[in-house]
DNA sequence: TTCGCTATGTCAAAGTCCTGACATCCATCA
DNA sequence: TGATGGATGTCAGGACTTTGACATAGCGAA
């Protein structure tokens, strides 16, 4: 029986050390994207638009993890300056597919670049597939807490 | 020579499984907090003071994540409800520092009570080896992010 | 001592994001 | 056919957080 267990030491609590390591990245990248005129959901848009191209809004705020209300504004910022094409008029239901133009594509490959070099920064020192078992056992994580997860699904076996 | 290397597609990159953790576990903590009438950083907040009483409220936002400016709408707020108490002038310097009144600490037992269920559900699946590397493993991210971190200091090596 | 330098607490303003609500469109089923 | 539910885009409204700025207090060097 586990009896009124409580959070240990911050320094030990992975909850704790997630968070310290996601304000980092955030602020790590905001900083390599300002140049850019970018904005960290700017770029996740443009990243997401880039890989599967023909997203809508609601997707694309479910893949970026804001609202659809939020990706709202930031595609209207992007169409704006005319990175990012909408059709006027939904062909299918409601739904408006974003697509990269050209120039949202140069900005995405200079952002991506960018940010990829933020993550080597953040990896380093640690091997490949040190790396990799990140990877699996954070989205291990992510999985257990979506709701409806029931199922404790375990994350691959670490690479040796 | 690596040459105008991209982020990956993003399940596979680290940064957006990271994000994608930490939204997670942000939800499942305010899901079980908001019963307590408590706020993801309020609970932060005492739960810091609980492990080190007395820290003041620059120190405590910077334990947080946050500014000044919000940790202290925070401290008011729980001192409104009189979970925290600070003196009323500073004894030294300017800092005030802020200290859980027993109401406090009976509402952070049962709030890191159920905020530690939460992270064993994160980690469900996870051998304590594993729990330990992703500690660890984060632990080296955020510090290679940390601004003039020039030493990539490796990471303690993984426990078999 | 006196001059910077840093850190803290606090006030005001702006920005960002979310919650709530509504109309529209498609799919499913009775 | 008509009805119900789910999903999308959009419009305010409000809550939360940050940015900017200021006065104050300690600390170290000239």
């Amino acid at each position: 029986m586990t009896q009124q267990e409580t959070v240990g030491p911050v320094e030990n609590a992975v909850g704790y050390v997630l968070k310290e390591a996601a304000v980092a990245l955030r602020a790590a990248m905001d900083a390599v994207l300002r140049p850019l005129q970018l904005t960290v959901p700017q770029y996740s848009c443009l990243e997401l638009l880039g890989q599967r191209p023909g997203l809508s809004n609601a997707e694309l705020a479910r893949g970026t993890f804001v609202t659809r209300q939020s990706m709202n504004v930031v595609l209207q910022g992007l169409e704006e300056r005319g990175l990012v094409t909408r059709p006027a008029t939904a062909a299918r239901g409601r739904e408006l597919p974003a697509e990269l133009t050209p120039a949202g594509r140069d900005q995405l490959l200079a952002a991506s670049t960018a940010v990829r070099a933020v993550e080597k920064r953040m990896c380093a020192g640690l091997s490949p597939a040190r790396q990799q078992d990140l990877l699996d056992t954070l989205a291990a994580c992510a999985r257990n807490l979506s709701p409806g997860a029931d199922t404790p699904v375990p994350a691959p076996p670490r690479t040796p």
